[in-house]
DNA sequence: GTGGTTTATGAGAGCGTTCCCAAAACATCC
DNA sequence: GGATGTTTTGGGAACGCTCTCATAAACCAC
């Protein structure tokens, strides 16, 4: 398959380069009949632009990188990243951007990564998986003046300059645990995570809803744990001396956990233990019983994300972006809400 | 942070643009003081070569692409697929390349993809996970003439032509049945799919296993499924009635899917089923009863096709390159070997 | 020193676009 | 039918690198 080039796609239609980057690029003022001439040859030769010469000549690669920082890797069994990005992958496919992976493993490794492709003008724009609290990599990013996005909100400190998208997870956490609430339940644990600010809103949620009962909250039944399947299946055994009647889960992955240590000490859920969590991946409608958690939506967050950050690409930076997506509880059994 | 360009690094570092460039490339030929003097003004300016620049006057953009097709889609909800992207993701680090991904979700847009990313140059190679039997955006790809290597083997009529990494899925079958075998089971059921060639190798080691051992395979006893836990449910429904006393399984996420049918069944695994199955994900240790299973080294999988991939790059396509990993079959209880 | 050989460096051209400016083509009006 | 204004087109320069070729510098032997 012959490479062309604008130069020979011109001569082949009798116009000029120029015209033809014009056709191209849709650009206004051409006469209909050289357009048509124009989109003519190129459809018959196949012709498809040379994307470093492009990318040379505009500054713009049309790339957009996907950066999941060290800390995410041991949580990649957890599905909610392959959703996220193939929601990504295909907003951007959508879009006609292409998306870069960058993995890392280490903080260093990350370091050196990320000077490698943000110097070096590979890509336009960032969307970053905020894991952490502490983002070691946001300062480098900022240094570099490269527009980014970032998925979760970040901490408080930086909050004005990042533009993220996040979904409403203080409100999901309330509503999860006014819902136990209204089952009758006030002995209400929870499994919690700290690490990041998802987690951090989420506990939010939790004790307010508690709080507006005029339940105060009790420390003892508030486990931390760290998404992982193994540290929920941990925190429900430490948690079962304090005879809760009820665990509000940071997510269901834990949650999976969760239900396999209920079942092996043979606590029937839910009428010896209600369970929320939080999530709704595909497999909590498979669990037994199938589990009540409050969805939120991946994939729009990853295609929000893409196109927060088109947008940005194609206006300016300012101001920052903030986007809070909203999420939905999802009642099924492990609640007791349907008996 | 100010973007340097070759010329200006010269101009500081008193040597000229050429200089420069044979020092960042490692050329030979240059005198050890002068490569001293400009490594050092590139690590004080924090120099970063144009990608575009590059790939514009070398040809080479050392990014590759990874492509799953359209049917994996449905199918990303299995482990393997985050595992592998991160497996290929890191080996590209490593090696200085970037990856970039293409999920695609229907066919015409797969065509549309790569006709995109193959025309534009934008990748020097591409891996591409092959899921079905028929792929149809092979032809596409050869007739851009892109290096390319498979994961998973291709069928047999184009095997000669095209490089790929496999696992060995009939020695794992052959072995895992063998196992079962020797237990004393005589009615090993099979959950199989026949979707790509793992499938079918896992059938004919399965088939070859019986065989050796002089029992005649019994069609009944082969239930076609389709990789995903809810198949694997069903398959297990549809068998019991013709009492196997044993299963294989072809993956571990089916075996999920299986080991929860035979529990609402009161089955009890191994007593009255041994099961073996495939894949070895983190989720089969972690099972009701742990999983015996086929441990395919997924990671392996990843940089092995990152990197055969490369050696095409440097080197030539001739001839294609055929990786065949070996497996290793994880008793664990599923399996009564262990009692 | 001289001549010849090797090694190290610099300059020019070119990669295939986009962008800008000037020229050409066309339209409008008196 | 010219003068004027507007739209459309073409050509040059630039983007920042690599690669080739020519030349300058260094080296070596005599």
């Amino acid at each position: 398959m012959k490479r062309w080039t604008l130069e020979e796609i011109g001569k082949l239609a009798g116009v000029s380069r120029s015209t033809v980057s014009r056709v191209i690029n849709d650009h206004p003022n051409i006469r209909p009949h050289i357009r048509e001439r124009v989109l003519k040859v190129i459809a018959e030769t196949g012709y498809q632009p040379n994307s470093a010469a492009r990318s040379l000549a505009s500054k713009r690669s049309k790339i957009i990188g996907l950066l999941m920082p060290s800390v995410v890797q041991s949580a990649f069994t957890d599905p909610y990243y392959p959703r996220i990005i193939q929601a990504i992958s295909h907003a951007c496919n959508q879009h006609d951007y292409t998306v870069s992976l960058f993995l890392s493993q280490t903080v260093e490794e990350e370091e050196k990564m990320i000077r490698r492709i943000v110097g070096s003008g590979l890509i336009d724009g960032l969307i970053v998986t905020a894991d952490t609290l502490d983002t070691p990599f946001v300062p480098t990013i900022q240094k570099y003046s490269i527009p980014f996005v970032q998925i979760g909100r970040p901490r408080d400190m930086s909050i004005d300059s990042i533009s993220y998208i996040d979904v409403d997870n203080y409100a999901g956490a309330h509503q999860a645990t006014s819902h136990l609430l209204q089952q009758g339940h006030t002995r209400i644990a929870q499994i919690a995570t700290m690490h990041n600010t998802a987690g951090v809103d989420r506990d939010r949620g939790y004790r307010q809803a508690l709080i507006e009962r005029g339940i105060s909250v009790d420390e003892d039944l508030i486990i931390l744990a760290d998404f992982s399947e193994t540290s929920g299946y941990e925190a429900v055994c430490s948690l079962l001396p304090k005879e809760p009647t009820a665990i509000f889960i940071q997510s269901d992955s834990m949650a999976v956990g969760a239900l396999r240590a209920l079942r092996e000490k043979n606590i029937r859920v839910p009428e010896d233990m209600a369970i929320v969590s939080f999530d709704d991946l595909p497999v909590a409608a498979r669990l037994d019983p199938p589990l009540t958690t409050v969805r939120q939506p991946i994939y729009r967050t990853g295609k929000h994300a893409v196109e927060t950050l088109i947008d940005i690409l194609n206006t300016s930076n300012e101001p920052a972006r903030h986007i809070v997506l909203p999420v939905e509880l999802v009642i099924r059994e492990s609640s007791f809400a349907v008996s």
